[in-house]
DNA sequence: ATATTCATGTAACAAGTTACATGATTAG
DNA sequence: CTAATCATGTAACTTGTTACATGAATAT
């Protein structure tokens, strides 16, 4: 139920395309949500239906015509309630937690080598936040840009995403510390 | 398809019944994978189905009567052979982070409450693995424990699922800051 | 008395994944 | 010349959620 008031966040930071919100959804570089492509074109067409969003088709010179979507006042009421209800607990689902809550039966080497990958990814993740976020600040620092500007939560969730990414690579590199000590016995 | 092998992980730890199982995934104690009941009975059905786990019947004297579960050979084999395959790339869906996105369309007040709530939450949590750190360590300091212990994975999940709540309540203290400064404007 | 725990399950539904398809354009 | 990007979609499938049911035992 989460991925239509996603989108709908998402919305609020302008018009776009299913193909925009695509991207910003990607696992790659989502923070907090992401889906499919599949999955939003499937909701997009459910928020149309139920009138939540407004839908503009764009025809394009050199590119294929676009949908491009935006919140309407339904939309954004039904928003209002949603991030005014209560949320419901956090679910941990980490395939490669529990990849290495088996490490004392896997192949030392190749676990080994799928954390190793697994962090190359937090890093590229880290990096890529810590870039929009210089971006969103703009030279002001913290402070100035939490009282001055009209939007907070991008901005608080995005800090979430950042720690969440600097917890998984120390402790990635933690992992590999101690795999490669048992390795060595 | 991690579910499966995060009960087959589960199992590592010793044979358990549906019902023991359920509460190790309880959203409100699990540290690396979540299912509801439900869930587990499926795949529980399916893992005896293909032959992963051997049930034993136990009837009780004063309880109704358990099916325990104790991993075999060729479940242990698709433990080894899941756990030395590559990770998928991690996920990120949080109801809560999707509501302080929003938060600038929401009621302060109620999203306020729904924060101190969560952060009410991430504190159980936090306080319960530290206590089943403790246990684990029984005593030893962490570095000895890594070197005695002839498991390791258990213990470096737990750690992330400390650092994961300590992140979580950080983060929820500064929302929680940052949304009362806006109301008092 | 009433709620919670133990222990399992069925049924119906919603959400998420995977594979595939189209067809033009631009970057390496 | 091949791969990636733009932009959308269908179909089939697997996972995850919600609601409900049973029935005895124990805790408040």
């Amino acid at each position: 139920m989460s991925l239509r008031f996603a989108l709908l966040a998402a919305l609020l930071e302008g018009d776009a395309s299913g193909y925009e919100l695509s991207k910003v959804f990607d696992v790659s570089s989502a923070h907090f949500w992401s889906g499919t492509p599949q999955q939003l074109y499937r909701e997009l067409d459910r928020l149309e239906r139920d009138g939540l969003v407004d839908v503009e088709v764009v025809p394009q010179e050199r590119r294929p015509t676009k949908k491009v979507l935006s919140l309407n006042e339904a939309g954004r009421a039904a928003l209002r309630a949603y991030a005014s209800a209560p949320a419901r607990a956090q679910a941990i689902r980490s395939d490669l937690m529990v990849k290495v809550q088996a490490a004392d039966v896997a192949d030392i080497d190749d676990l080994l080598a799928t954390v190793t990958q697994q962090a190359d990814e937090f890093r590229a993740k880290l990096r890529l936040f810590e870039r929009v976020r210089e971006r969103m600040l703009d030279g002001r620092d913290e402070e100035t840009y939490l009282r001055e500007s009209d939007r907070v939560g991008p901005f608080l969730t995005l800090e979430r995403g950042l720690a969440f990414e600097r917890e998984n690579l120390a402790w990635s590199e933690r992992v590999i510390a101690v795999l490669t000590a048992r390795r060595a016995r």
